[in-house]
DNA sequence: CTATGATGTGGTAGCGCTACCATCTTGCAT
DNA sequence: ATGCAAGATGGTAGCGCTACCACATCATAG
């Protein structure tokens, strides 16, 4: 029989079982990987799938499901990478799961448009919702997804109540790691520049460090403020490096800063790592694109949406935290003294 | 009449209907914005759909309209804050038109996966798909989509052939405007760093700060080449740096470049824009958060991606270029000579 | 006061898929 | 052999919406 492989659309699961000789209800079952189909017909509707180059429309088979079968996403501040990672993680878990995802623009800070972002994706029919940060520590979002009886997992921030999912690293014992990476290098005085105190991570990552430092005599945490901006991990950095005991290491509690106390130490006319050694956390674009690279700690930030769209999909389970990892780049080095 | 105005899911367009006192088709009618109902009619059904916070099923609209009304937006590089901005215009762009948006990863330089992408696009259903960099100059991709029948808008990328639309600003215009911005300060001696050899916007952009230096007697262009990564900006900014005719300002060709270049300003123990000034182009994120924020030019990514959403629905047309915008931070000033 | 259209509105039939139950095969014990 | 459960498959009926055409209704013209 000759099937044209062409790109003739308009296929249906109909087509597929005519040419496989079955009925639609076993290509639907063969998709689906439903386990009552004998193997060959099975093998041969895949075989026939993959000759055609047969997808099930995705719209039909959401409409199937009665309602079923949908989440939400909700983002804010477009421009920013790690939302695009999010979002390929989540629409990769969701497909995964067969789930349709909805995507639905919130705007953090504006408690009556986050609230009526969550209600369109009620409405929408999802049944369950992800909630990147910063949407994640905000009292109207999260007010609003109660109210609305969807489930929901936020990534990257604590769960605020007993129905939340929560999805993020263990910060505290992230940044003990990275300060004791510090210590054993043979650093003693170390600069911290501080997160946003607005997002519980910031002062995670501050208890982690100063737990390390508390570990080993004689080390000591200068810390800063500052507000997860390139421009504060400058100025940040500057205060730091004017101090009398001058650190010799900076860990920046993110990238951005980190980027920014990076260029610090180069306007004080010193050198990264040579002079001073500069961490960042989180691992953005950023962290890897600046030289020197910045070590850093990398969150699996696509995996963790993956992860939520699965867990809303299949009522998965609110385990531990999610494992991060150290990326050791070019700046850090054991102090020069 | 009372109506529940909770969470409750599951209205459909006949509840509307019903409580409306209409039919289904009249609700759809008004729901779709069709001028055939009466000024009264309208009023009473998009009262009751308020009252009810009713939202049409998106899954069920689709499909009822019959395999039209899909297009893909293809990505790459998921960590990218440029994808985050074409996402969520595309999104918007689609939504405005009533189209449904497949969002399909692919991977840049992987041809079988290119083609793979755009082929369940295509067997998706997708009547067009939206072409963000740097697949628009992907000759894999490119093919395929051409293969496949689809109607393709590239985004910052021009039209490799006919039946393509493509969306970009003025390359040439948008760096003969920056340099003039620079000579008309004072400069006369400028740093050029160089992009990508394979993104055609390179070369435009140096043609066009190139002809704004030729209008001006004893204006020189030193060009450095550059791969639009920060590092590659940061040593072509050293090696401008270190010439003999000091560059009093330096023109990167994005913004990571520009930041790369802010970076050698410094280190090389000279200060922004006192000593040299630098710009940038793109407007990322990057732009803005570094200190001092980098003059350089805005392209519309959220706009033109809307646009391209909606010029596959509707069928528009292929106009000009899209405008830019010279962005003005604190990067630039008169050399201090 | 009836033709003639314009203008609203309703009815019917799917879009492509899956849930559910009915039906037909099997394999195996008796 | 025969009976019977378990396994494999098919038929039917929608999911919620919109295209399409038919039918009211109304104004205007003859």
């Amino acid at each position: 029989m000759t099937v044209k492989t062409g790109q003739g659309r308009n296929r249906t699961m109909g087509d597929i079982a005519r040419l496989a000789g079955v009925s639609p209800m076993t290509v639907s079952r063969v998709v689906n990987g439903d386990a009552r189909v004998r193997e060959a017909t099975r093998t041969k509707v895949e075989q026939i799938i993959r000759e055609t180059g047969y997808v099930p429309d995705p719209a039909a088979r959401i409409l199937a499901r009665a309602g079923a079968g949908r989440i939400g996403l909700l983002y804010a501040n477009p421009s920013n990478a790690y939302l695009a990672e999010v979002l390929s993680g989540a629409l990769e878990g969701a497909r995964s799961v067969g789930l349709l995802l909805l995507i639905e623009p919130s705007q953090a800070g504006a408690p009556e448009e986050e609230r009526e972002a969550v209600q369109r994706l009620s409405a929408g029919g999802a049944q369950g919702v992800i909630v990147p940060p910063p949407l994640g520590e905000s009292q109207a979002t999260l007010d609003a997804i109660s109210k609305s009886r969807m489930k929901a997992v936020v990534l990257a921030a604590p769960a605020a109540s007993e129905d939340l999912v929560s999805l993020k690293v263990d910060d505290v014992g992230a940044a003990h790691q990275m300060t004791k990476h510090l210590l054993d290098m043979g650093h003693r005085v170390i600069g911290f520049i501080l997160g946003r105190q607005d997002q519980s991570a910031s002062d995670d990552r501050r208890r982690g460090a100063q737990a390390a430092i508390d570990d080993v005599e004689g080390a000591v945490l200068q810390v800063e403020p500052g507000d997860f901006t390139y421009r504060s991990g400058f100025e940040a950095g500057r205060r730091l490096l004017a101090q009398s005991r001058r650190p010799t290491a900076i860990f920046a509690s993110n990238d951005d800063m980190a980027a920014g106390a990076l260029a610090a130490v180069h306007a004080a006319g010193l050198s990264t790592p040579r002079d001073v050694s500069v961490v960042g956390f989180d691992d953005t674009y950023l962290a890897a694109s600046v030289w020197p690279g910045l070590t850093t700690i990398r969150q699996p930030v696509a995996a963790m949406a993956r992860r939520a769209a699965i867990i809303l999909g299949r009522g998965g389970e609110n385990s531990g935290p999610v494992a991060h990892e150290m990326i050791l780049r070019e700046s850090t080095s054991p102090p020069s003294d």
